[in-house]
DNA sequence: CGTAGATGTCGAAGCGCTTCGACTAAGCGT
DNA sequence: ACGCTTAGTCGAAGCGCTTCGACATCTACG
């Protein structure tokens, strides 16, 4: 394997020139610059990563911090790290991945001071998080996936809930329906401190009293037939209901099925809008569900652009950016009984 | 930052017994090494895996080559990068993602020289794939997570598509079914050489025919719809089926839905059974679908555990690892026409 | 009792790069 | 014509570790 010494000598320079060549630190002649060029692809010379690093104290690698995922967000969740890791190639860094829990924050702190990374990426970020405390206390610049519940002076990124959750509303609104209800994750993960969970909830809320419409919100386990004892409770309790906000892919299909079976026709009779999916997932049901497809791409390079501009020192301002889902709207929602000739609907066309 | 020298210097020792206190190559007094231990404690110390990786000549780090994937995979890609990644970090290594296609040849081969990573994991292997000359040509270690054509002497690990699709017709046979077709992924697939269609396929054809049973294959985009296409189209041409083993999760979806649509009950009048899926999709359908999951968790593990052995020299006989998926029997299979009380099943209880 | 082989430790020489200081040769304003 | 900045280059000193050779002790065995 060529070094830069080879090279050197085959262009009749010192290394320290063909450094400089390569980095552009300070200036070299036109006419060495290419007797260097010439000498690297004679020898096919790549410069050594690790001996780069270790020269110039910066490894060019950031690491992912990610607890092994059981929730349901896989497809995101995939679409996520493999932007993340492109966008680091662009800028020619590497991205390694650090399958650590929320809560080993020791085998965390180790890796860190092994010096691998120059710096984090940090998903899963709950309410409450003690990576972020660790994260804080070392000099190890790191973005949030998600964020804090005082995520002010940290570089984050995330899905805007509340933005997404109201055009979500709008959406139905809009349709003419009244009665809608939100069909979220699991009552573990509202007390775990989920931040999706609790957010979305939250916005839910707010912007269904804002509208002087009815609060329905229903937790449920990620699975078809948890989704599937949520409609039917749903159903008896709450009978004028047209609509129903999703946001747990695999609760959907169940709760589509139900709603089938129970002779509602979708979108005719009753409205579904999952958020924070995907229409690829959107495509595996049929009618083809109208979907609020979660940012993971933008998110993962957002998150590395960010965590680079940092790393190089050229990021004053913290990065604060919320990205709503994108609605891609599909056969499963419809005008609501409103449409009906009954009233107009509230806004829009 | 704590480093080796101030190690040393604190327990009165040598750099160089410092290191063999920490890598175990040369023995180390008993008293010796508390004394370090000691002062490592203390100072909180951790080696830089930087210079480690240069004085040794080996990084500790693997590399996942992975084309960004298309395919509808994504859930399994995802326990297969998880798993690989934490196999990893449990001996000690750290897992780098190069997201990089099939055919971006000159790119692998500058990262490779870079010598960044001690050995490669390839994923999304083609039956030819250029990747593959590649790095045969380099010096450095590699395992496939698939294979090629001729894999032979290559370190490999693969979904055991045969025996898949063997146990995937045994168990409907034993139902009692007779005629069953193969719903596959999409026909540009099969001509793009993608080995899962491929082996797939061919096992099914043989299997069938050794049963003197008809073999019916149909390839199918991903798609809710296209699957619901397939199965209007089977319905016409193939009007006695009573089974559908699949290889294509949004094609199921659909075509379950279409099959209830032309009022087949499920699992009574008609039986689907999932290949290459997982659990957790399964749990999406209703009713809950019988599938056979793909082995990503145990591909990953292995596929590192076999690729550390080999960097490390301890491994002499190549991996040649097929691993079936596991059959989860869930309510979308049942007893075939044949077995009501027409006739026995052809084998077992 | 002599000595071959462990055992335990040290100092020094790198690993392949970056970066600092120093130096020379031009180019510039005044 | 004078210093002064800038461009362009070199040699050497590390970055924080591993590893090699050397050496001093200690044990065991014929």
């Amino acid at each position: 394997m060529a070094t830069m010494n080879d090279v050197a000598k085959l262009a009749g320079v010192s290394v320290s020139t063909v450094s400089y060549a390569l980095t552009g630190v300070r200036p070299v002649g036109e006419k060495t610059r290419a007797r260097i060029q010439a000498a690297m692809d004679q020898l096919g010379y790549q410069p050594n990563a690790i001996a780069r690093s270790l020269a110039s104290r910066r490894t060019r690698i950031i690491a992912l911090l990610f607890p092994a995922i059981e929730r349901g967000l896989s497809g995101t969740a995939l679409e996520f790290v493999t932007s993340a890791a492109e966008a680091a190639r662009e800028r020619g860094y590497h991205l390694v991945l650090w399958p650590i829990g929320n809560d080993e924050v020791a085998e965390t702190r180790d890796l860190l001071q092994q010096r691998l990374a120059d710096g984090v990426l940090v998903m899963e970020v709950r309410l409450d998080d003690p990576r972020v405390t660790l994260l804080q206390q070392s000099s190890t610049p790191f973005t949030l996936i998600g964020r804090t519940a005082e995520p002010a002076g940290l570089d984050h990124a995330d899905i805007d809930f509340d933005a997404t959750v109201r055009e979500a509303i709008d959406h139905l609104v809009e349709l003419g329906h009244r009665s809608i209800a939100f069909l979220s994750h699991s009552a573990a993960s509202q007390t775990a401190g989920y931040g999706p969970t609790i957010r979305a909830g939250e916005s839910f809320e707010k912007h269904m009293a804002d509208r002087n419409l009815p609060v329905v919100i229903r937790h449920c386990d990620d699975s078809a037939d948890a989704g599937r004892a949520t409609v039917r409770e749903l159903a008896a309790s709450q009978p004028d209901l047209t609509a129903l906000v999703t946001m747990n892919d695999a609760a959907t299909f169940g709760a589509m099925a139900e709603l089938m079976a129970h002779g509602q026709r979708i979108p005719e009779d009753f409205s579904v809008l999952s958020i924070v999916s995907s229409p690829k997932v959107g495509a595996m049901s049929h009618p083809r569900l109208t979907t609020m497809s979660a940012p993971g791409t933008e998110l993962g390079r957002l998150g590395v652009a960010s965590l680079i501009e940092r790393i190089e020192g050229n990021q004053t301002e913290p990065l604060h950016e919320l990205i709503p889902c994108r609605l891609d709207a599909q056969a499963t929602t419809g005008p609501g009984p409103l449409a009906d000739g009954k009233l107009p609907p509230r806004e829009g066309t």
